[in-house]
DNA sequence: AGCATGTATCTCGCTCAGCGAGAGAATACG
DNA sequence: CGTATTCTCTCGCTGAGCGAGATACATGCT
C-alpha cells in the first residue's frame, strides 16, 4: 500500500475534508440550538425548496434514515423553531407538505453563505482547466462512493 | 450568484461528496452495531495508532467534541465491544492510554478497505498532472473550511 | 356499493448517547 | 508541604430516535 503515494494521499484528503465539513456543520448547528440531524434536514428541505420539489415527512425521514416516529419528532422540532410549517396536501389528505419559512432560508444563507463565499474565492486561484479537472475528479469519487453504498 | 456557474457547481459537488461519505459511514456503523460517534472515534484511534501517537480519553473527547462524561461512555462502549483497551499511563498515572485491539484494525480494513480500493482504482483514469491538481484543490478547500471553523 | 389492503402520519413507552456538576486520584508548583 | 491544576470517572438528567401500534385517508377488488 505504500508504493503508490499519491492515491492514498488523496483518499486521506477526501476524508479530511469530510471531517472538516462535518465539524463546521456541527458547530453551526450547536450555535443555533440545532442537532446535526436538524441541520441535515434543513439542507435537504432547502435543496428541495430551490428545486421546487414537495417534501413530506415520509420522504424526509427516508432521506435521513429515520423511522416515522423519529421523523415526527424532527418535524415537530423544526416547526417549534419556526423553521418550517406543516400543511395538509389538498390532493391526498393523508400527506403533509413541509414548507420552509423565510427564517430557515436566512439561517442557511447567513452561515453557509460565508463559507461558500470563501470557497468560491479560493477557487479563484485555479484556472478554468484546473477547475474542470477538479469537477471531474469530485464527480468520479462521488459516483464511486455512491456505487459502494449500493453494494 | 448565478453568473459564475462552475464554482457553485463545485461547492455542491463538495457537499454531495460529504453527504455520500457520511451515509456510507453511517451504514457501515449501523451494520456493526456502532453509532456514528463510535465510528468517528475508531477512525481517530486507528489514525493515531498508525502514526504512533498516544491517545487518551481527554484527547479523544476533544477531537470529537464530547465532554468528559460522554467520552467515558464512548470509551466504555468501545471497550465492551472489544475494539479498544484501557491502560494506565505509567509515566503520569492520571492518564489512561487507549489501545486499539486487532479486531478494530480488521474491522476498519474490512469495510473501508473495499471503498479505498475502489477509489484508488477510479483514480487510475486520471493522469499524474490531474491528480496533482486534485490534490492541490482538495488541500486548498480543506484549509478554507478549517479557517472558517476557527472564525 | 362494501370491505380488505395499502399508504401517510402520528402517539406511546422505552433505550441509551451525551450533558452539567462534581467527586476522586495523581501531578505540578509555590 | 499545601494548594491549584489536570485527567478521568460517577451520578442524575434530558431528549433523539426506535419498535409497536393507532388513526385516517386512499385505492383496488368483487
Amino acid at each position: 500500500m505504500e508504493p503508490e503515494r499519491t492515491p492514498m494521499q488523496l483518499v486521506h484528503l477526501l476524508r479530511g475534508l469530510t471531517v472538516e465539513l462535518d465539524l463546521f456543520g456541527a458547530e453551526f448547528a450547536a450555535r443555533n440550538g440545532l442537532h446535526p440531524t436538524d441541520l441535515r434536514a434543513l439542507i435537504h428541505l432547502l435543496d428541495a425548496a430551490r428545486a421546487g420539489t414537495v417534501v413530506t415527512p415520509g420522504r424526509l425521514g427516508e432521506a435521513l434514515g429515520l423511522n416515522s416516529a423519529g421523523t415526527t419528532g424532527l418535524v415537530d422540532r423544526l416547526e417549534r423553531l419556526g423553521l418550517i410549517r406543516r400543511e395538509r396536501d389538498p390532493g391526498d389528505r393523508r400527506k403533509v407538505r413541509l414548507l420552509v419559512e423565510e427564517r430557515a432560508i436566512e439561517l442557511g444563507q447567513g452561515f453557509f453563505g460565508g463559507l461558500i463565499a470563501d470557497l468560491v474565492a479560493a477557487m479563484g486561484v485555479f484556472g478554468d482547466a484546473e477547475l474542470a479537472v477538479a469537477r471531474r475528479f469530485l464527480t468520479t469519487m462521488t459516483e464511486v462512493v455512491a456505487a459502494a453504498r449500493a453494494e
